[in-house]
DNA sequence: GATGAATGAGGCTTCATTCAT
DNA sequence: CATGAATGAAGCCTCATTCAT
């Protein structure tokens, strides 16, 4: 029978431990994991993510991590989601530059976002259940891209010489690659940096320039 | 003991090989167990890449595994600089074309070099020693592609309003993007998509138009 | 990366631990793993079989025990198969008093075997693994056990209104029923209250008596 | 606290229950708290048996049953005296085939009593609390099935060869060790099965033949 | 030179139990 | 009354590593 020894009377128990119903609103406390979690992955990689470290992290015990996640596997995939919805936010502004400009700023203030984020694609390769959702989720933000894309090929801003949806798919790969080798090359990414790169890659998107009419004689 | 701990580079291991005697088995046996390793990392993770695993897929027992490789570290620092080697040999094409047309098979046969690199560099992230291998060794990899571009820019193949080196990091982010989205989503990496992917990063980094535009005419 | 810290030097390790390769026999040792766990279902109950508990009995470390059996219901299904094995030593005594008497005696000395076969019926009838490997022997069991009845009843030394196949279901059944009862009111099982049930059992099989004298007429 | 811990027999709590007051919800939620531990005991084992999933299964929280059952222990016990509590109807019925028919019956249609009870039993093993409940309601049960063989000896139903007292115990070991095999080997247990079974008994326990055939002449 | 038995830490998960609400 | 958030121990298992043979 798997009845452990009688829990100790209260005079005998740790004395801060508090026990009970606490006040907390779950959607809140579930949410403050969700960042321990990214938290951990961001920067101590995916392999060092146990539930104890999250735990610990948030302030709470092992227990109280599955309590609101199902399994570690759901946990997880709650996690990309998530950081999907923040990724998401950068669609909200139209304008390519600004788009970018934005991104530079998450790629310094939210710098775990982007870690975690690599370091759960690299699981995801293998695990089905969260394939899906990098999947699903990829497309929707392709499409968003591309569909800006259009928008600026038709004002004359973005060159239209390669499809819009092709566009995007390299954007977005580009991104990812950066996005890939941020946590291994820092120094390559400081802010002056990345703004160059940046630049170049509005050049590089930009419709040919009038210039472009006499660069050779 | 007397060897070594460290897997030497290629070049550095070629140098020290004992001239007239046979290179013995024990440089094939660590080259088997390498191949091993790539294999188990790329069908099932870095996660899943234990040494019994590897040992077994290698045929031959646990403790081989250990015995050919000082640490489990050592053998994944051996297993980088292996995968590097490989694509190294993509840069003897000095053609731009013609280094994609041989990314482009690569990507089909030995997809199994992609995969692994791929979950190899997640794990760098947190591992200083093998981060170190993988920046050495972008750097190389990043500066020949740009003295690549920097050729056929002078040649007017390559459109010359970014500079090489910013043009080499475009690029090979791009290529990284792509790797890594591959194994998430096999199926926009058909054979046919991959070839108007390629094209439109011709495209991308091909002198404005105008230039191609009369030539013809 | 799930690399554990280095592990300590030789001189930091625990003083006496045993590392490397043992001496031992294989097959030796899986006995002895067997016999403790056999001790421990029987003493503790299966619930309280837990691989530490097994380990310390059998004085090696938990990491021995799943060396030994990949599973802990692989290792479940070998005690199985090992206790069937040691009761059917009892099949070996074709004279059905001579086999009660042996049963008798290992009620007393190898009480264990009953205990722990008992507890792992019980197991068995949720694991359908386990329960195979229970109805593949009982059957066995049963047949080897009618047919020495049917033996019995063509010498006259047993009643014959009841098929021997009946027969020895019944007397199966009975002796299950009081294994199991055994470790629940150990009291009414001394010596004597069970040599007194035994003759009983023989009473209740025995042809009866006068019309074994003048059968039919 | 004002609420028992243990479950009263049903005839003590009978006796208590206040004259003129509704029985309140009380005893009733309670009654299924145990129909619904029962349930989850004969269907997924002992083992199976979390306070979790019998909340679930009676549809209500875990903190429900923790508040009518101060234990796990007790909840058990509870349990095991209302599975006793149910088979006691068999002994209202004197005539010994109409009780076997009564137990053919109850095999089939309440067949998670045997369930739960089989795997109670072997718990109980080495919970001493519950083992005293098994001996206390065992011993009641095979009492009054021995004063019922007598009463048939005086009749000249059952054979008087053997004491009532030891023919009780035979009788219900038998019917353990079915009780027993009955989960394992569920197809030798078909209601024809069973019919034969039971009229072997009939034929086990009847006087000898030559008897029966000049009754009381 | 190679093996493989054994270790022990740590990972995920389940569970009975407590108690503020 | 009744809930359900939180605990912390324990269970099973996997793994990198060591070392006698």
């Amino acid at each position: 029978m798997d009845m452990p020894a009688r829990a100790p009377n209260r005079n005998e128990s740790r004395s801060i431990v508090r026990r009970g119903r606490p006040v907390g609103d779950r959607e809140a406390k579930r949410a403050d994991l969700l960042k321990a979690v990214i938290s951990v992955i961001a920067q101590e990689g995916y392999a060092g993510a146990s539930l104890r470290k999250v735990a610990q992290r948030a302030g709470c015990t092992t227990g109280a991590v599955t309590y609101y996640f199902e399994n570690k596997e759901a946990m997880v995939a709650a996690v990309i989601e998530h950081l999907f919805d923040q990724f998401d936010t950068l669609l909200d502004f139209a304008d390519i530059k600004e788009r970018f400009r934005r991104w530079l700023d998450m790629t310094g203030a939210d710098a775990d976002l982007w870690m975690a984020q690599f370091q759960l694609l690299a699981v995801a390769r293998h695990e089905p259940t969260l394939a899906v959702i990098f999947q699903r989720r990829y497309t929707r933000y392709r499409r968003v891209l591309a569909s800006n894309l259009a928008k600026g090929q038709s004002e004359g801003t973005i060159r239209d010489d390669i499809s819009a949806d092709l566009l995007a798919d390299q954007l977005s790969a580009m991104g990812d690659g950066w996005m890939m080798m941020l946590p291994i090359e820092p120094d390559r990414f400081g802010p002056r940096r990345i703004q160059v790169l940046l630049d170049a890659v509005i050049a590089l998107i930009a419709p040919p320039r009038r210039a472009a009419r006499r660069p050779r004689g």
